[in-house]
DNA sequence: TTGAAAGCGCTACCAC
DNA sequence: GTGGTAGCGCTTTCAA
């Protein structure tokens, strides 16, 4: 059963060379005659021999490994970032450890155990999870390397969208088409997440509200998570209070996925009877023609294993923060308001 | 700036004990006085000490890691698995590893390099990716560790549906509904893909049209990936053909989000002009109405991990194979075929 | 070009 | 209850 699994020294025996030569041998290093590489080379795959990873990392000292932090791996974002950077940090060599912080216990946790004192990964990546300015920074001092997606914070490498620009966008189309009534559903994070997203973004609505010489109704905004099941009851509440909005605003297109169920619920109609703006463009807002602020996510996942790469290689350099463009499409969900 | 970490014998000087001691110690084991306990833990808090994992891994001959293998991380089915499957082991304290295996090139070195042997995880779950039965039995034959989700072969764990079951009873609700046309949206993985889920399903509506004492026309299945770009041009050109289906049957939502495109593209409406039905209830299915066969997806995750968890208990059984229910969810995308 | 031996940082066994 | 010490499996000087 448990057949005794081949180790360096039995490859050594086989091919009566010391290990340290087999070592050599297998990694394709220099100073090994080729006589004696074919001869190791033979005797490993003879013996089937497969080095013990986390062994030679220890003694070389390095992990070879990037651990990733997200608030929620299944979700739509999230998942795409993941397998972007992933296939990229893959293609360089090395391995993905991914972590789901769901709450700030978890995020503690997450990056204790990351640090560079634990040895478990060579760098870090946090995707739309915030960190206080000072443990970042206690981070990077005690030589940890990460970066931060969605997020920025002085001492990281980060990589973000222009978020305020993001909700003046949204919300000057819909002004834009007449709306003057703007409801607009804010993403609440799980304690582990990002708090400065929405707040951007609302504060690109309320910009371009003054802009347009006008306050905004605080009474139209609700915060939820950016399940679609929650916008969907936010929504609800919001379309059938007193005075409703002729048209929402929703952090993400889940969200507005929700405000659309809410929609039908009521049997309002998109955009006769309600117009609807979101961010994202995820996979599935084209199909339900929903008019969106795009941020390239796939790319924000490239993009971050660029800099992670560099980084890790030779020539260390202070953080940078790079800030990728977003694109408003405009597609079926926004019209003038209904006259009533 | 590289300040020292402090190693296991710093806290052991620091605490005027043995590092045997320190380690009983921190990690809370029996046969440690309370006060020298409470002496070594004020010296770690003190030299802010974190374990070495792998250090302390390899000399305790275990990894605590799982290692998993999609071949698309980004895809909804592959996320919320590696979802619900990374909150279960991590709260069994395991790390996992995420490789994306979209060739088969790749699966093979993902299988060697997770192997017993290499010492990389204790155990590797594979979403979605098929193995040759003997590869698997070489893998267990020498110690590993792993469970299947979505594909099976005798000497693994596995977690699947009944994928003719998800076929037959996709169809029926067609061919309930009259249709006798019915085009099927077949999908073709990639290299490293599972063969036999799109098999399977359409042995479920080939079974479906001969128990109708009906024969499908072949000319009705076409097979793309699981991205709705290519669904939609596919059914694009079964819907423009001359003798076009009045249904579609799509093995997967996400295809069956691109039928929908395509139908909008060429001005039919779902389902007066075109029934349509899906497989998985997707997040958004249930926002375009589309009538499916959920299988729970999560669950699979959960289920999986639990299976796992098992296998890497002290009690070792043989591989367990659960087949978890699906269920047809009617909703607004199939009615009868229109009369021309 | 090759080998001996000293680690990498921690755990676990066996004495005391 | 505690410490000494031999590993875990590999890498890497340093000398030969």
């Amino acid at each position: 059963m448990t057949d005794p699994v081949a180790r360096i020294g039995d490859v050594a025996r086989a091919a009566g060379v010391s290990t340290a030569t087999v070592s050599r041998a297998l990694r394709g290093l220099p100073h090994v005659a080729s006589a004696t590489r074919q001869r190791v080379l033979a005797a490993a795959a003879d013996l089937d021999y497969r080095p013990n990873l986390p062994a030679a990392r220890l003694a070389a000292g390095t992990t070879n490994t990037i651990a990733t932090a997200v608030p929620d791996p299944a979700a739509w974002f999230n998942a795409t970032i993941v397998g972007a950077l992933g296939r990229h940090i893959t293609a360089a060599g090395y391995d993905l450890l991914l972590s789901g912080v769901a709450s700030s216990d978890e995020r503690q946790r997450f990056i204790e155990l990351n640090g560079v004192r634990s040895g478990r990964s060579d760098a870090v990546v946090l995707i739309d999870v915030a960190l206080d300015a000072e443990i970042a920074s206690a981070f990077v001092a005690q030589g940890g390397c990460a970066v931060t997606i969605g997020f920025r914070t002085p001492a990281l490498s980060s990589v973000t969208v222009d978020n305020v620009a993001v909700g003046r966008s949204a919300t000057e189309i819909l002004l834009d088409h007449d709306h003057r009534r703007i409801g607009l559903l804010s993403l609440s994070g799980g304690d582990s997440l990002n708090f400065s997203i929405p707040s951007q973004r609302a504060a690109g609505y309320a910009g371009a509200h003054s802009t347009a010489g006008l306050t905004p109704d605080p009474a139209l905004t609700v915060s939820t998570s950016n399940s679609w099941a929650e916008a969907r009851r936010a929504a609800h509440a919001l379309l059938r209070a007193a005075e409703p909005p002729s048209a929402i605003f929703a952090m993400c297109d889940e969200q507005a996925f929700g405000a659309m169920l809410a929609a039908r619920d009521l049997g309002l109609r998109i955009p006769d009877d309600l117009s609807l703006v979101g961010v994202d463009d995820h996979d599935q807002s084209r199909l339900v023609g929903l008019t969106t602020v795009r941020q390239h996510v796939a790319t924000q996942g490239a993009v971050a294993a660029e800099l992670l790469l560099q980084m890790l290689g030779p020539n260390v350099g202070p953080p940078q923060h790079v800030q990728l463009d977003t694109e408003l499409i405009i597609r079926d969900s926004v019209g003038p308001p209904r006259i009533d």
